[in-house]
DNA sequence: ATAAAAATGTGTTTTTTTTACACTAAGCTC
DNA sequence: GAGCTTAGTGTAAAAAAAACACATTTTTAT
């Protein structure tokens, strides 16, 4: 993936001792994924096979926003994703949590600390053109990661655990679904992600009441039983009538 | 404050280009506050006063969060408070938003970029020995915070932000609050962090749900009327009974 | 054409939560 | 002890959430 010449641009580009890391959600085959990628690592005379989260480090002349979309593009091809910083990992011994990823760092490196910033970003899989997936990446179910390297499961978990607190606040179901989706389609998205069932009764009630959710005239294609109404989301109504719910309810 | 021996201590511990600025809360007088700091910066051959918030390098053997608790002590003198990261701040232009600032960034900085970890933290102002108080330092008013060099207006914008919206899912207030305090203390301060009134009664009824609020068996002093019973936070009942409300309520 | 299969789409009742609203009680000061 | 100041308490109405079941529409198989 990464070249050599890439590697030299990038050597001389970033600044060394920040990078990001993704935590890439995807919605595919009714269950939340997330994208983890393989690393051949050299180690004790053998090549072992880890698995790491999609990362790189930032650039001289970037936003550590633009460094989070970067990644997105080299990992799925697609650009202008919703990405989300979430939280700073900086211990300072985090590349050296075990001693068989210590030897992945760069030698330059390896008497730096390299501070991450974690990013979860949410996208829509069938977006995803599979060819543009780079080989050694791959879609695990989101509740069975396996073990990644350095502190890279910590960052996971983080990511998940803010994506469930985020989406009870914003409307960032909308950006896992394509953009026509049926409403049970949006209900077992977020049973995927809550790991829970809801009534279809009380769930299309409460939903309804988005006012940029727009019903469209236009209905399910191509399955062997009734086809379901289409809807789409609106960010604009969103913007214009999302009004901080920062209160403290009585 | 910073004597030129502790900057040259400094200058050789630190990663120079990640920073840590911090938004100390602190409740007084009924008011929410913010702690911000003063410069003097030579700029068009004047000395100019300007405000900034308390930050600090990040030192190559400690995590973020311990930078922040670190600037919390040079700030306030008090160890052991509440700190909590919640945006990093990357523009790469940031330190050079206005001409003025950018001649106080030390000139070997000034080819770099220096990426910062906002904080924000809380604290309960009477534990603060005001002769701790750092001479250029002062309270203001959390809603009517004045212009601050660099991004900082931004940084304490999005800092005010995330502290409201964590306050509705967190128990926060009570590292606000002194450890023995009134149900009407608890109240203003909530109506002063939410700029809003609440009605007594309907708020009674909710704290009263929170099973790590403490009703003690003590009642306050030194008032010119009744007065009113004492309460304090448990935070080990907090741990306990705290159930990740991470759910989409129906 | 008809029956079976599969998923869509809809209403009511009960319970819980939220809101609105006003007076008495207790201690302090003069 | 009169007056001041804040503490402390309950009820009714409205809104929101939860529990719960069946008829409808389309496709497929015979």
């Amino acid at each position: 993936m990464e070249t050599v010449e890439e590697k030299n641009i990038n050597d001389f580009e970033t600044l060394e001792t920040i990078s990001v890391d993704c935590v890439i959600f995807g919605y595919d085959d009714n269950k939340l994924k997330a994208l983890v990628r393989r690393e051949t690592v050299p180690y004790n005379g053998e090549i072992h096979l880890e698995w790491k989260l999609p990362g790189n480090h930032v650039r001289r002349d970037e936003t550590i926003d633009a460094t989070a979309s970067r990644i997105l593009k080299e990992q799925t091809g697609l650009e202008n994703i919703y990405v989300k910083q979430f939280m700073v990992f900086s211990n300072p011994n985090r590349l050296r949590l075990r001693e068989q990823d210590f030897v992945w760092v760069k030698p330059r490196l390896r008497d730096e600390r390299v501070i991450t910033v974690g990013f979860y970003s949410l996208i829509n899989v069938s977006d995803v053109d599979n060819s543009m997936l780079i080989e050694d990446a791959k879609w695990e179910n989101a509740y069975e990661i396996k073990e990644l390297m350095f502190d890279h499961n910590e960052i996971y978990d983080e990511a998940f655990k803010k994506l469930r607190y985020d989406l009870l606040h914003e409307p960032l179901v909308f950006e896992l679904l394509p953009e026509k989706f049926t409403l049970t389609q949006m209900q077992k998205l977020y049973e995927a992600i809550f790991n829970t069932t809801y009534d279809k009764r009380n769930f299309r009630r409460k939903v309804n009441k988005m006012p940029y959710l727009i019903p469209l005239d236009e209905i399910q294609s191509g399955v062997s039983h009734k086809p379901a109404r289409l809807y789409s989301y609106d960010r604009d109504i969103y913007e214009k009538t999302r009004t901080e719910r920062f209160d403290f309810r009585m």
